[in-house]
DNA sequence: ATTTAATCGAGACGGTACGTCATGTCTTCGG
DNA sequence: CCGAAGACATGACGTACCGTCTCGATTAAAT
């Protein structure tokens, strides 16, 4: 979409252009593969000037977390079928198809390449991860008051279990995040 | 150490000019903590000149690579007592504590910071984490082979899970790493 | 020995950059007439890296004071022919048709309208207008020894209406500046 | 004075807007010397839309000469003494005084650094320029008439002196535009 | 009395140029 | 040939103004 045909809002804020942003972003995440998303790259991809990118996100990074989770997150609620086992093997499939998805991964991998080296994007992507943590943490809390977890379970440890196992294998890609090791992964843990 | 300071050894490679490099680097991962490990600053802190840095090193993160395991690592043999429980909970006691090092901590997170945006350096790691993998992967079959876990056991999955959560937890911080975690976590998985 | 005293062993300033720029300059100031004499456009035209240009020039401006003094000036002596009203006159016609050069005349209002807004540019150009004015007393200082002038004639007042009337037709363009203006003006001001 | 306190006035033009912009541009160009007359700069400064600026004025330099004009300038008739050696005087000795005023000169300077690179303004400027140098055209013609001057006097040529020592003097502050200075220069050229 | 039309403050927007920073290569000179 | 110093081309960065546009309010003139 090009600027000439987007109409101005005036002083309000335009929505156009903020998804026109986001959805130049999510094209140069997606298409580039490891190189050159630029400021410039993603102004120039979405018809903006790049004071419109600054006015809006703190940093490039904020741009490119906005583009993944504007559009993926419609905040899925955890499951809750009455099964520990069950319950736990969903959310960890979930994760590993969701980074999967071939326009969703390298976005991701870029994501966290550029949060290395910017504390804002970092902190953006602590509670992003924060809140996924939290969700699976309540699967477990409901399984350990169902009797299925003992009480002393370190539930922490359980979830970043699986997350780790996760973050560590999607960013170093030895190993493979099938719905096969999903499954395993949640026997191991709740088993 | 100043270059004035430092005779020339002529047409030999001078071990010196490599000794003053690594330890630039490391004062810098070590003391900037957030900021500019830039290969212009490390020429400058070791007094030396950049080509010398290129002539040596593919890529400044192979540096900072270097400057790590250079001194750290004496390739600490695997543990064997002949309890998997023991020898397990001994390498993830080992990795958790060497992490917390307090002058090799903010060292590993800029290691990883640059490598994020390093490709060479990506893979230089990689071959470090391997051999890592490869040496506790070494202590789980011998278990195995011992009885101590079952024949169709994912060693992989088990060995992931403990450096997935060693480095989840390492980079994000939102969880210790204490001794008392890495003995629940070895229990948790040979238990 | 201090490092002050210390030879310069770096990589030598190449002069074949110094002359690209100053010539992209003057193609750039010749050529474009008004417009688009911008910094990256310099460095475009030479060839060059916009990093070098600030190296060297403390200012765009710098740059194209420079490219029009290292040529057009070889610090050509005040003529002394024994006659004021001649020499007198030889200057302000070699004045009038110096500026008058079909590429000289747009650089050189291009370059008064850089140091409108740079006082880095500014003072150089004071330094440049400075001395064409002593040249020009220097003549005039002559011709009152020899009698040809009165003694308490106001030197400064007479070499400033000379260069006033230059800047101020040359600017704003309202009148010529033709050898027979040069001529007349030579005439009111020493007849 | 802040848009707060300023009432609407509909559809109508509000005068107190238009010399609210002016007395801003004005605080501008007397205040800040060197720095900084931005357009929106005098929009804050004025408690104004940049929109009702260039509603009404082409330019920023057209709203800093109008500023300029709109209260200095009540347009002073040439005087006519009879005399004129007394009328030329009188002339230059009132413009150098004119631009001395501690208010005007640097909005003056300002100015005239801003037409350098508005043509706008600039051709504003020429009008305003053109009509001092008719003004004094005048009082040297009539003065021909009185065959003060010879007939073939270039008058063109006497303006052209004065204001361009005059504006010369002005803008490089090399030497000073004292009442001495004026009577010496009019002396000179009448004389 | 109601509509219509213009002013005005505010500020988002697409652009252009700026001056800085880091990278990796190349060049010079002294040991 | 090594090593220190640093020039160089490249390209991204984040900022400053520009001039245009649209909003929502206010008020005067036209209906």
């Amino acid at each position: 979409m090009s600027a000439t045909e987007r109409p101005h809002t005036g002083r309000k804020r335009n929505e156009l252009v903020r998804s026109a942003i986001l959805d130049g972003a999510l094209r140069l995440l997606a298409g580039a593969e490891g190189g050159a998303v630029t400021v410039d790259a993603i102004a120039r991809e979405a018809g903006v000037g790049k004071q419109t990118i600054y006015r809006w996100w703190p940093s490039k990074g904020a741009v490119l977390l906005d583009a993944l989770t504007d559009r993926a997150e419609e905040s899925v609620p955890p499951p809750d079928s009455g099964s520990l086992g069950a319950d736990l093997a969903a959310v960890v499939t979930a994760t590993f198809a969701a980074a999967q998805h071939p326009q969703t991964a390298p976005a991701l991998r870029t994501l966290v390449r550029e949060a290395a080296n910017d504390p804002q994007l970092a902190e953006l992507m602590q509670e992003f991860t924060g809140a996924r943590r939290a969700a699976l943490q309540q699967v477990l809390a409901r399984g350990r008051e169902r009797g299925e977890l003992p009480d002393d379970a370190d539930l922490d440890l359980i979830v970043d279990q699986v997350y780790g196992v996760f973050w560590y294998r999607f960013l170093l890609g030895h190993a493979p995040l099938t719905r096969d090791v999903a499954e395993r992964l949640a026997r191991g843990l709740v088993g």
